[in-house]
RNA sequence: CGCGGGGUGGAGCAGCUCGGUAGCUCGUCGGGCUCAUAACCCGAAGGUCAUAGGUUCAAAUCCUGUCCCCGCAA
């Protein structure tokens, strides 16, 4: 099928990977190249390097409101649009231009956690399972009709990253199983029940700074869920330093946010309950490394504080 | 040219301000001690101080270029 890919970072990626093995790409979309990252250099998107490498034409407007891009994306006639993390919003007038619309590959089992962040907020809350839904789109916040589901279980020591790489295969897989349905004609649109649904809001810097006074269970998956963006961290002795990999310890309590102890397996931390034992810590100029050796740069005794 | 920190035995760091013998913790190897140990004691190996120049009697240390890593901000 004559397919547009709409998408812009690494997931996206994986799925236009996947496409560009049974598909004609008639074109790419992807955000606008911007300054980020140390020294603002230009960044170039992972769905956008991909594309070059496959040597797709790549189009980067920054946004889809207009008549103009509206008139070049109808040109394309296209089957289908596939968007998946594209980050901008698709109007009506889009939605419709492809003969069979656009599907979107989201990362949950829809309706539960529609919106930017759903891998992130589903470890979060410490969900059993998560998985990928491809659906029809329509102009609400991810709430068209499902067309297919996977699920994909979370492991107790899951982390944003893992769970993301398993989903982008899962997702890659789904669209190319999904478009096959398409074609045969065997695609069963399923409404999704608003009852059910919930929000994945963005992930805020702010929200990274761990809260001792919290119970240490929701601390050590908020560990997971913002590993490895953005990363949560604490202060000791006017220093930041970021938590990587923590473990819940349910039998040890103290003032939140007080060193209960430390030995080579990590800093022992009191929370508002239970403790959590830091096991891999990072500060300003350095690396992500072990307790032990943390604390051969950074002494840290029981008694101390976090911040 | 967004701001800033850093590259020193296998790992993590100190030393640099004020040039002059390469230091600490851990690990490794050998030996000792112990019922036992992520324990302790004794000893040993292991470093072109990122890289290329410059200044100097003398550079890890001061100056300049290059490469690489990281924090903030976006």
């Amino acid at each position: 099928m004559k397919i547009i890919f709409a998408g812009t970072p690494q997931f996206a990626a994986s799925a236009l990977a996947a496409l560009h093995q049974e598909h004609q790409i008639v074109a790419v979309l992807t955000q606008p190249d911007r300054p980020a990252g140390r020294g603002m250099q230009l960044a170039v998107s992972a769905v956008k390097q991909l594309a070059l490498q496959y040597k797709l034409p790549v189009s980067q407007p920054s946004t889809l409101k207009n008549e103009e891009v509206q008139r070049e994306i109808a040109a394309l006639d296209a089957d289908v649009m596939v968007v998946a993390a594209y980050g901008l919003i698709l109007p009506k007038a889009v939605l419709q231009l492809p003969r069979h619309g656009c599907l979107n590959i989201h990362a949950s089992l829809l309706p539960r956690w529609r919106g930017a962040a759903p891998i992130q907020r589903a470890i979060q809350a410490g969900d059993a399972e998560t998985g990928i839904t491809i659906m029809q789109m329509d102009e609400g916040l991810d709430t068209g009709a499902m067309l297919l589901q996977h699920s994909c279980p979370i492991a107790g020591n899951e982390t944003a990253q893992t769970l993301h790489d398993k989903l982008a295969i899962i997702g890659a897989s789904s669209i190319l199983e999904a478009l096959r349905m398409l074609q045969a004609d065997r695609l069963l649109p399923v409404r999704q029940d608003d009852n059910e649904a919930c929000y994945a809001t963005k992930l805020l810097k702010s929200e990274a700074r761990i809260d001792w006074r919290q119970d240490a269970q929701l601390i050590e998956r908020t560990v997971r869920a913002f590993n490895p963006f953005p990363v949560c961290y604490a202060d000791m002795n006017g220093t930041t330093i970021k938590i990587w990999q923590a473990a819940l310890c349910p039998d040890l309590r103290g003032d939140p946010g007080k060193v209960i102890a430390t030995d080579k397996r990590g800093i022992t931390v009191a929370c508002g309950t239970a403790a959590l034992r830091l096991e891999e810590l990072q500060r300003p100029g350095g690396k992500a490394q072990p307790a032990a050796q943390f604390m051969q740069a950074m002494p840290v005794k029981a008694g101390d504080s976090f911040v």
